[in-house]
DNA sequence: GCGACAG
DNA sequence: ATCTTGTCGC
């Protein structure tokens, strides 16, 4: 059984160590993301030369999920992935991108927020929909108001997307940063690539063609994946 | 109490 | 996020 206040008390925890403020150098931007099937979490995390906008790292994990989608706690469902894929890098990433939010949560916590400080490493939230907060509209880019505080800023880059800070980035630098990259899909470049990753890994798995590449995490041809 | 609600 | 074929539109 879950106990979403205890989890939101980490969450206050962690927030007070995330770092607002700085201006990492992003020649190498990683993107991290997920697919999901009934029982498991196919994670990918992807690195990308920002000077030729090649991906020079692409890795994948797999893990059980062990929690349900609840807004506010997504982190805690898809973080363990994420962490085992991003931890599979062996090149290390000036900065991360992470499907979701950063200071742009209820508790400046979103999971941005918990890998940057978690993995000690400048990481940025991006994601398509506000989970709190409201847009400021007349200025550009448009900043994201939650509780009397700019928590992050919406860029239209074909459609909008909110980026927000997670650790060891300002707000200004992280929309910054994002809006200065590549958009494929709606999405930065880091990003669509980890997604379309994790898709393919997970479709792989499921067709049976791929487990050795997941062996010995857990399960194998021997057991089910419910889709 | 009511509504809103990342992936 | 995932389930799902064809189909309407830029």
């Amino acid at each position: 059984m879950i106990r979403r206040r205890r989890l939101a008390e980490i969450q206050r925890r962690l927030a007070e160590r995330a770092v607002l403020v700085g201006r990492p150098e992003a020649e190498l931007v990683a993107g991290v993301d997920a697919a999901y099937t009934g029982t498991h979490a196919f994670a990918a995390a992807v690195v990308v030369d920002v000077r030729s906008m090649q991906v020079v790292e692409r890795v994948a994990a797999c893990q059980r999920v062990h929690l349900p989608y609840i807004p506010g706690y997504f982190a805690f469902r898809e973080m363990g992935a994420a962490i085992k894929a991003l931890r599979r890098l062996k090149s290390r990433a000036d900065v991360l991108l992470v499907n979701g939010h950063g200071a742009a949560h209820p508790r400046r916590c979103g999971i941005a927020t918990h890998l940057g400080v978690l993995l000690r490493m400048p990481a940025i939230g991006v994601a398509s929909r506000l989970l709190c907060g409201r847009v400021e509209q007349g200025k550009e880019p448009a900043p994201v108001v939650h509780s009397g505080e700019v928590v992050g800023y919406a860029l239209h880059c074909g459609r909008a997307v909110y980026v927000s800070p997670g650790h060891g980035i300002s707000a200004e630098n992280a929309a910054a940063l994002v809006a200065g990259l590549p958009f494929r899909k709606h999405l930065p470049l880091p990003l669509h690539e980890a997604h379309a990753t994790a898709e393919a890994v997970k479709k792989r798995i499921i067709n049976g063609d791929a487990e050795i590449i997941f062996e010995g995490e857990g399960y194998g041809k021997g057991e089910r994946i419910h889709r």
